[in-house]
DNA sequence: AATCTATTGTTTCGTTTGTAACTATAGTTG
DNA sequence: CAACTATAGTTACAAACGAAACAATAGATT
């Protein structure tokens, strides 16, 4: 009887190698280059999207959880690279912005993640490309409706 | 001008948001149903493939580093699921292999994986179910040889 | 307005994780 | 075979993480 399981075939395997594989290749060089996490990238990335943005939007913004968006921010503002004002309406809240410091950096990262975006893809084709970039779309609509579990 | 980067488009933070929901999802299901997490899932998984493997054989089946192996084999043992016996040309390593109890173990999570793997893409057509599994293959084997870095 | 509930964001605490140091054994070289 | 180097696996320490408790404010209900 053969084996009815074999692990190096299981899809939701093979997808977490690989995405291990390339969030760890894009946080070291993230790391070495600016000493960013990629928790904080995100944030730096959003922020340069939609400034003003509270840690709320954020956490809507990046899937992130609120505990490591709070975190994240408070290393960026001690470093400068972003800073916070009150919120009109809301005495909870604090809007989010780049600093001048924060914006280049993110404009230094740009390319940097560009490049790992490229080469992550170097070896498909365009169409593949294309493919794959859809699929991961359909399945991470169908994956927020549907939980496994 | 048009801002530069959108993180939403960025494929490498997609494929991550996808593989964090589909390895959180199962590593729920597997810890409600048998206690067990993900990484103990993959040691009983490939001992079931190659019994009296070495933690080393199991690091190099797994990609998972040793450090993470050691423990998993630890709590494995003290449950009783996997036993090690003595290695007859190595002192220094121990194969180990599963127990009654760790193989009915196995046969249970099975078909819990195979339905995890059968609801991530069942929103997909069996054309895209082969895209995409062709493409992280291909994207798999790139990685290796090409660490973005 | 007083009270009750919901939400924003932080902190605390226990767990998990990874790096590096370590022990023990193998293998290699002078 | 003594000494060095490499490898198998564990342990120790520190950083990262997440769940839950928390404080502060908002909004709803009476």
């Amino acid at each position: 009887m053969p084996d009815t399981f074999d692990l190096e075939k299981f899809l939701p395997y093979r997808l977490s190698l690989l995405s291990n594989r390339v969030s760890g290749a894009i946080a070291d060089s993230y790391r070495h280059s600016h000493q960013i996490s990629i928790s904080e990238w995100r944030v730096i990335a959003i922020l340069g999207q939609y400034p003003h943005s509270t840690a709320t939007d954020l956490q809507h913004f990046t899937a992130m959880d609120k505990v490591n968006i709070s975190r994240s921010v408070k290393r960026l503002i001690k470093r400068q690279l972003i800073a916070s004002e009150n919120h009109e309406h809301d005495g909870r809240a604090r809007k989010l912005s780049l600093t001048a410091a924060g914006n280049d950096l993110r404009n230094e990262v740009i390319p940097r993640a560009q490049a790992c975006e490229q080469q992550l893809t170097s070896t498909l084709s365009t169409d593949e490309i294309k493919q794959f970039s859809q699929i991961i779309d359909k399945l991470l609509r169908s994956e927020t409706s549907n939980p496994i579990v």
